[in-house]
DNA sequence: GCACGTTTTGCACGTTTATGCAAGTTTCAG
DNA sequence: CTGAAACTTGCATAAACGTGCAAAACGTGC
């Protein structure tokens, strides 16, 4: 069992469950406790889980809310990057994801832009704006993931004829592509890339070369990669013809 | 059970009732109410509860919802009594509207509801609640009304089946029934109708003998009306099957 | 092969936290 | 005023925690 592979296991476990508990996590890996409190330390130390006493909870949405006040200029550095691929009139479709959250800030304005997203929190802030146009992708509501999943969330976004596609990451690869922690997620993920013309994803390094258990795509699904990694480090994906920026 | 999740736990009891018991609690969580007390202790400690003898009521109105302030005593009041309504296990839809948020803010908790609403302002209340299934109505969003409407919003209401509807009003007369402003959210609030089992109308009095241009249904179309306007005025809508609360 | 540094893991130690119990105090209702 | 229930405080115990250290595994360069 590699310790990477463990990292992800937990955090799959957080993304079902909400919580971990350090014994438990013990027993399944047969390891000790110290060695999970020192994967749990390191996960919260990314803003991937929160410690409380006896493992770890998810991070709600609303605490990803302050990391992006607080913490996270990296975010705030990717979101301004990202949304220079944004054109006039376009109709632009945001996933879930603190990123994104980010990005939704930061929309330029009078662009008569039209925005579909199936994240309440990105809701909350597009629903002050009366210069976009702005369509609200419901179904299921998951608390873990703060988006909008399920067959009814496929059927609205398969509506949809989009230009842009901000694309939310749970894990991204070389040789995996894009996954995701949740089967319902990435299954709303998969409906959001066949409509949309041109598909971009914004990635803090910490989860480059990283993966959940769910398939989304190859990494030539994606067009455009917006991250901080080094451009050298990131030849697998140019040669699948992926753009850096 | 881990300490942390409890302190959590007993949050959402208080957002939704107003009030905990350590008894209750106690015996909830197989705890003594030694750890229960030092629970509250502990929120208090953070201005999370105030502590009564015999438990905890929520925060003095001022610090944990600031629009609840702003919300009139009427509404409140209105929205204290329309929670009766509400039974175990029911799916309810809770559409647009002042009223209809400080309902949502009251659902009384782990009475495994499910709810749906098109109102953004309601999901982001009600997306701190683990122990509520939320559905989220999509469509276009309208500045105007704080609403999801349009074709998507009715292809999702026609899709659940609703034990209670709570309708957002936009005018009330015993002549015309119930009227709105806008074609769009006239056509959803008919969805509405023509899915739930029993309609339920919170008023405050300024909103009664009121019309607006596009109607929604007659009055005897709405099961049960809450309202502080005296009941002796309101004979017109009795003798048309509405049950006055 | 061998020396070296890094990473991972388990263990021992002392510290902190959570919990229940006992004893004394306060609060509430009648 | 009085009894019961709820509360506070202090204490004991077990579990969880952090830290420092050492052994093992791993890669790297010679």
């Amino acid at each position: 069992m590699l310790t990477a592979q463990r990292h992800h296991l937990i955090q799959t476990e957080l993304a079902a469950h909400g919580r971990v508990i350090s014994g438990d996590l013990a027993r399944r890996f047969d390891l000790s406790e110290d060695t999970i409190r020192r994967d749990l330390r390191h996960l919260s130390k990314q803003g991937l889980c929160q410690r409380v006493y006896g493992g770890a909870v998810a991070p709600t949405p609303g605490q990803l809310h302050k990391r992006h006040d607080y913490l996270s200029e990296e975010k705030k550095a990717l979101a301004a990057r990202a949304v220079g691929l944004i054109e006039k009139g376009q109709t632009i479709l945001i996933d879930a994801g603190s990123t994104n959250s980010a990005i939704s800030r930061i929309l330029p304005a009078d662009l008569g832009l039209t925005v579909a997203t199936n994240a309440p929190d990105i809701v909350t802030i597009l629903s002050q704006r009366s210069d976009i146009n702005l369509i609200v992708l419901g179904g299921q509501y998951d608390v873990h993931t703060g988006a909008c999943t399920g067959p009814a969330t496929e059927a609205a976004i398969s509506a949809l004829c989009v230009d842009l596609l901000f694309l939310g990451s749970c894990g991204v690869d070389e040789t995996h592509g894009m996954t995701a922690f949740d089967p319902a997620e990435a299954a709303a993920k998969q409906a959001m890339l066949s409509v949309s013309a041109h598909v971009a994803v914004a990635v803090t390094q910490d989860k480059l070369a990283t993966s959940a258990p769910y398939r989304i795509c190859p990494a030539d699904g994606v067009h455009t990669m917006i991250t901080d990694q080094p451009a050298g480090e990131l030849s697998g994906f140019t040669q699948q013809g992926v753009t850096i920026r």
